[in-house]
RNA sequence: GGCGCUAUCGUCUAGGGGUUAGGACGGAAGAUUCUCAAUCUUCAAACCCGGGUUCGAUUCCCGGUAGCGCUACCA
């Protein structure tokens, strides 16, 4: 068996919008695959839609591929041998295989207009019957047809589709078939001269040697045409791979409305790059026994079979994702997990730009505090609320705080607690608030949630949160700091909540 | 309408001609904790329907149904 030729993949997004997660995944698959098989990964730019490419959102995609750590061996930014890899750059290349056809009698001029070719549609439509093109050019006389389009005539580049059915082999689908009369004699460069998708997307993966087209399955039907056209132009067929959609909650394709889905956004949320290729892997994947669910982006690539992929469309889960992003968050290095917090605490200002060596010591503490709270660093915020905005009235008038500070245990609790608080006039550490607490206990004759929530609430304004132990020292150091919103000492909540509390 | 693809717990999935149909998210209960989160333990939860093939089908085949995709001089 002679030894087969080195894989070669692509990832080709259009430059029209923000890097989708659907898409992530086709680039994820692709670049599992390459970089097993010890392949290369290639990136193409498909802008030949040049209404809506935008240079802004190529430049986007790189970065977010970057981001995920999704590397690719050839691309418009690094080049390679099989260059241009931006399609506005390789329209000459286009142009010269289509006359090559033309001139071979696999392609044909077309001059019908669409109107015409619409008014055939709904004449179709009408009848119930297929839509397809009558081929009433392709018995034009080329010659003829040739005269025609140099006195000025505008016409299109039809491909001819062999009278016989059309059938490829998918690593996901197995074989597929397709007759010929469904496929019918497609439109492969526009009257415009601008060639069509179907038609590009074939020279470009031929030209680049792409040996297996993983893409999403909407190409799926579009395929025969590609096949129609590898043959046409005399290129070997590639092994193809249509991977199944991604779908929202409510089983219609994911988009904007189900709420994030560009990688932008998710990264945005706090969600780390690992935890998205971990979910996305396992959307559509699934290693042989099933019964794991994290990998490292090695395992990934170690475990990882295209066999293996499943054909039927998947909904996308936002909670699981979130749950393997909070392993990520739980087991990622301290250092980064700060880095990366940080931008969500200062963008809420509650801290600053500049921080010296106390304040950074004291915001790695509250990150510490507050991570574990959440499974998206943009929940830090709302976290943090505890520490930073201590609202005594709201305290006071929470529905359910009121038959808690209103009980006959809870006043005395309270009372008891606040006159030690006032009589200390140093600040707390953890030992010297449990003191105190103990004292409670002790005159009050209260233990358990009876001793504890009122406190709670005094302090935090909530009868749940973390332990006093790490709160208690937190907010005390955190009140001498020059923060950009102050953060109340234990003795300011006490007075603020006692006040409140007599108002009421 | 035509063509194609798909179908296992609510969701992601493993499995496979004979299984107590496995795991994970989510849900419920319990343990722990002053409380919440986390953690641990336990529980509930599925083979779309109808025919065939077979001693036996959730698994193989065919039909139906449903969902999705394509049906463009979009990509």
């Amino acid at each position: 068996m002679a030894a087969s030729p080195k894989v070669r993949v692509r990832f080709a997004p259009s430059p029209t919008g923000l890097l989708h997660v659907g898409n992530t995944r086709t680039a994820l698959f692709n670049w599992l695959f390459a970089r097993q098989k010890k392949g290369a990964n290639v990136l193409r730019i498909e802008d030949t839609d040049v209404e809506r490419s935008e240079a802004r959102f190529e430049t986007q995609l790189l970065d977010d591929l970057r981001w995920l750590g999704l590397d690719w061996d050839e691309g418009p930014d690094k080049g390679g041998e099989y260059g241009p890899y931006r399609q506005s750059d390789r329209m000459e290349i286009y142009r010269g295989y289509a006359e090559r056809l033309i001139e071979e009698g696999k392609a044909y001029l077309c001059f019908c207009t669409p109107e015409e070719l619409e008014r055939e549609r709904q004449q179709a439509i009408a009848e119930h019957g297929p839509q397809i093109y009558s081929g009433k050019c392709r018995r034009l006389d080329p010659a003829e047809a040739r005269r025609r389009r140099t006195q000025g005539e505008a016409a299109a580049i039809r491909l001819k589709i062999p009278e016989h059915p059309i059938h490829f082999h998918d690593i996901v689908r197995g074989e597929v078939t397709f007759e010929h009369e469904s496929v019918s004699d497609p439109i492969i460069v526009r009257s415009s001269g601008m060639p069509v998708y179907n038609y590009v997307v074939v020279v470009d993966d031929a030209e680049m040697k792409i040996t297996h087209v993983i893409r999403g399955d909407d190409h799926l039907s579009n395929t025969p045409k590609q096949v129609a056209l590898y043959e046409a132009l005399g290129f070997p067929v590639p092994e193809f791979a249509h991977l199944s959609t991604i779908l929202g909650p409510d089983r219609e394709r994911l988009s904007k409305r189900h709420g994030a889905t560009s990688v932008a956004q998710f990264r945005d949320m706090g969600v780390l790059p690992e935890a998205l290729v971990n979910y996305l892997a396992l959307l559509g994947w699934a290693p042989s026994g099933g019964t794991r669910e994290t990998f490292t982006p090695q395992e990934l690539i170690r475990e990882f079979s295209l066999e293996r992929v499943t054909p039927s469309p998947a909904i996308f889960d936002f909670e699981k994702l979130y749950w393997l992003n909070r392993q990520y968050l739980k087991s990622a290095d301290r250092q980064r997990v700060i880095a990366l917090a940080l931008p969500y605490l200062r963008k809420a200002t509650l801290l600053g730009e500049d921080m010296d060596a106390e304040m950074q010591q004291w915001a790695g503490k509250l990150i510490d505090l507050l991570v574990p709270y959440v499974d998206r660093l943009d929940q830090l915020p709302d976290r943090a609320a505890m520490i930073f905005r201590y609202d005594a009235v709201a305290a006071v008038s929470a529905e359910d705080n009121r038959p808690l500070l209103e009980s006959e245990a809870g006043g005395k609790v309270i009372s008891a607690f606040a006159k030690r608080v006032a009589s200390q006039s140093d600040g707390f550490s953890a030992e010297s608030f449990k003191a105190i607490i103990n004292e409670v206990k002790a005159e009050t004759g209260t233990k358990g949630k009876e001793l504890f929530h009122p406190i709670r609430i005094v302090i935090t304004g909530s009868h749940s949160g973390p332990d006093f132990d790490r709160v208690i020292p937190l907010i005390e150091t955190g009140s001498r700091l020059p923060l950009p919103q102050h953060v109340l000492s234990v003795r300011e909540r006490v007075a603020a909540f006692e006040q409140a509390f007599a108002q009421s």
